[in-house]
This record gives C-alpha cells, sequence and structure tokens, in this order.
DNA sequence: TCAAAAGTGTTTCTCCTACACCCATGT
DNA sequence: ACATGGGTGTAGGAGAAACACTTTTGA
C-alpha cells in the first residue's frame, strides 16, 4: 500500500549507541553486522525505521529489543543527524540514542553466537556503516562529559557494587587514574550511596563492602540545589 | 508532483527557539503568530520543513534569515521532538534549535510593525502552539544549564561590552544575583577577555572600559584541557 | 548635590590534592 | 608466603565567598 505526499520527505530512522562495561573493566560497545547492501558485511549501530504509531524512543526501545533482546536499560536521546547524503540511497535523517546497560545482570542476545550482533572495545573498533563512526565518536564524548556531573555511571554497573568497581568504572570512561582514597571520600560525602549488609563473594581477596546507588535520595538532593559531580 | 513511498513517513520540520536579551537586561524569546489553522492565531516558535536538499542546521538558518532577517548567529541543536500526535493534523517530528543573537546590534524584522514576528520576556510568555512551550522550557533550560559551563553568553551582548553588562547578562540568565568583586575577579582571572583602549559612551554616570571576548584564546586554552565555568 | 554605576583587597573557610601503610582473604 | 585488593587520615594549598567604601560622570 503505497503512500503518497505533496511534497518529498526524508526516511526517519533510530540509531543507538550501546555501551557496556565488562568484568575486565573495558568499555564497550554493541554493533551489527549488516547483511544487506550499501554496506553489507560492515558493522553497524543497531537502528531502524521509526513507526507511524510510535515515539522515537519508543522506536529506539523497540529496535533495540528485537536486535538484541535488551530491555530495561538508560536510554537517553543522543542528537540528530541530517547532512544530505548521509545514506548513498536517499535522504535519511536519524534520531540518535545512546544507552548504557551493565552486561553482568543483562547478558545480551551479542553474547550468543546465533546473533549478528557483537561486542567492541571501543579503542578497537572496526570502521562502520554510513556516518556510525561519528554518532559514535559524539555518543563518546557525550558520555565521558556527562558521566562527571550526573549520576549515569551506575547504569553500568549491577545494582550492588564496591567502591573501586566504581573508581574503576571512572577510570575507564574518564581515561584517568583516580586516588582511591580521595575517590571514596568525595563519593561517599555526596550521601548517595547505601551501604549494604553485605559483601562482594568469592573474590580472591579480602571481600568488600557492597553499595548501591539512593536514586530517592538523589532525587531528593536535586531539588535543592545540588549538583552531582566527579 | 506528488511523491510515493513504500511506507509512511513523518513530516520533518525544524523550529527554532531564538533568545535574546535587551537593553532593560530582560531574557526574550522571538515568537511568530500563526496565520493558519491549526492553532491560528497563536503564538508559536519560528520554523519549517526541511527540504531534501539542505541539512538540518541549513533548514535551521534558512528559515530563520526567512522569517525574521536575521542572519549570522550563534545556532545549536537542541533536541527532536517526536511524540505521535504533536501536531493534530499529521505526524511531525521536529528537530529544535536554540539560537542566541544580541539584540542592539542586530535589530530583527520583530521589531517593524510589519512583520508577525514579536519578541516576548521569558516570564511573560503567550501560551503556544502545538508542544512548543514543552520545547521552549527545555531551550531554557538548556541555555542555563550551559551559559555556566560555555563561553555562549558572549553570543547575547554586543561584541565589545562592559563587565557590568557580562554580569547582568549571567544574573538575569541564572536568575541569581553575584557579587560583583567575585564576577570581576574571577572572569577577568580567566585571561578571555581582552580589555580595549575604548569606554562606553553617553551613559549618565562615569563611563566602564569596554572588553571583548578573546575567541582565539579561548580555543587555545581548550586545547590544553582548560574549562570555562561560572 | 544627587543618582548611578565604576572600580578596587583582604580575610575566612571550604574543598581539592598529594601521599603510604596495614589488613583480610584465597591460592 | 604471596598476590590482590580493602580500607583508612592528615597536612598544605588553591580557590570560593563574604564584605564596604571611594571615584567618576552626567543630569
Amino acid at each position: 500500500m503505497p503512500h503518497t505526499y505533496k511534497y518529498p520527505r526524508p526516511a526517519l530512522t533510530v540509531d543507538c549507541v550501546v555501551f557496556g562495561l565488562d568484568r575486565q573493566h573495558t568499555l564497550k560497545v554493541m554493533l551489527i553486522q549488516r547483511k544487506l547492501s550499501p554496506f553489507q558485511g560492515d558493522w553497524a549501530l543497531p537502528g531502524g525505521f521509526v513507526r507511524m504509531d510510535e515515539s522515537l524512543e519508543a522506536a529506539a526501545l523497540r529496535e533495540l529489543c528485537e536486535e538484541t533482546g535488551i530491555e530495561r536499560l538508560f536510554l537517553e536521546q543522543l542528537y540528530t543527524f541530517g547532512a544530505v547524503n548521509r545514506d548513498p540511497r536517499e535522504r535519511v535523517v536519524t534520531v540518535a540514542y545512546y544507552a548504557l546497560i551493565n552486561l553482568e545482570e543483562h547478558p545480551v542476545k551479542a553474547a550468543s553466537d546465533a546473533s549478528d550482533a557483537a561486542w567492541f572495545a571501543i579503542d578497537a573498533l572496526p570502521s562502520l556503516a554510513f556516518d556510525h563512526d561519528q554518532i559514535l565518536k559524539i555518543a563518546l564524548d557525550r558520555l565521558k562529559a556527562k558521566v562527571r556531573y550526573e549520576p549515569i555511571g551506575f547504569e553500568l554497573l549491577p545494582r550492588k557494587f564496591t567502591l573501586f568497581q566504581l573508581q574503576r568504572l571512572y577510570e575507564t570512561v574518564l581515561g584517568q587514574e583516580l586516588d582511591k582514597r580521595n575517590f571514596r571520600k568525595k563519593i561517599l560525602n555526596m550521601g548517595l550511596l547505601r551501604e549494604l549488609d553485605e559483601r562482594q563473594q568469592d573474590v580472591p581477596h579480602r571481600a568488600a563492602k557492597l553499595y548501591q546507588f539512593d536514586e530517592a535520595t538523589y532525587r531528593q538532593l536535586r531539588e535543592k540545589g545540588f549538583n552531582f559531580e566527579i
């Protein structure tokens, strides 16, 4: 059933940059291998066309679920890319999102070899289809910037985590080492972590206390003008 | 000449939130009165359809120029709004931009009564067409946040300005008073202002020195890791 | 002479930084 | 025993905040 309009319209898609942190503390991105031309065989960001009955965010969530099985995650709009020739076939405007998930609690389809999806360390990326290199770079810049002044890093960790895991997360994302004592002081002084009555298990060294991000307290503090900052 | 596609496509528009600062130090937004249904007679953000041969930013610049005569300004993508029913006629996705101009050096069409455009103080806005209230609120939030950590405030001032004008700009945008001595110390210590051999003219009090934002120095400092912050 | 803004320093306090050692646990 | 991370305090310095008066100019 064809659809006719008085003026030509660009196609509209969503693309997602999904970041995850693995146990070796490397930051990874999920990519999908293209089965069709153009860029057949190349790796690309997961994404697809926006349907008429779904919002942009709903489209992004749907695509992620279809292609990777991921259901609940942090998702935020990144930027909209609309260069005239970014797709060689026709004019396609894409609304890019970025997502954060923790790989330990949500092993995704990408892990199974039945899938055409895979995780790549951000410092060992293949070259990507379309302008997806550019989108990925902007997503990474945004992540690095935002992780400093909003508590989104927790989305990359399991719900219960140790202070050292958190520190390594920041070291990984920001690309710089942090002082252990200063980091612990700073993060604990914010009062955003609830200390649990639990410890790590099965680690080959002294087991660390587990903490949990206290979302409710964070919202309260925000209203009083508090600003998260690492 | 009709255009036919296999699947339906949303219409794609750009909308612009144009901020300006007037001599009375109030922050204003430029709005356009709609001549056509829906929301006939209501005020709305300037904007229009994206053409097939222009990028999103080019579309925003073109619309601004057509509707307001503004040519050179600071323009940055804000967010893309894609709720299914944001336009009562059909599905329309809009890429919103926000712009900063200084009203003194660029009197715009809106000032002439031949135009359907007008400036409104941001604390005395009419209700707007479509979801433009929401877009405007998000633009204002972004401006308030961004003005603190990027030197975009200068875009709202004449090229040559006094320290007090700059201070009032921040007080206006941030909605809080600042200490004069501390403000001057901080801003001058950054080394981003070039002091000119000129002073204000025709003011009913002692004439202040004029300064100018030093873009080149700012770029150099940025590369060395400097971060602007008020 | 009055009104309006220009211009200027010091003290206090808070927060960031740098820095090193012992402890607990599993192999 | 050893390797690995867990866990802790203090001193010094930089920068933020608080704060008031004199000067210049035009009306």
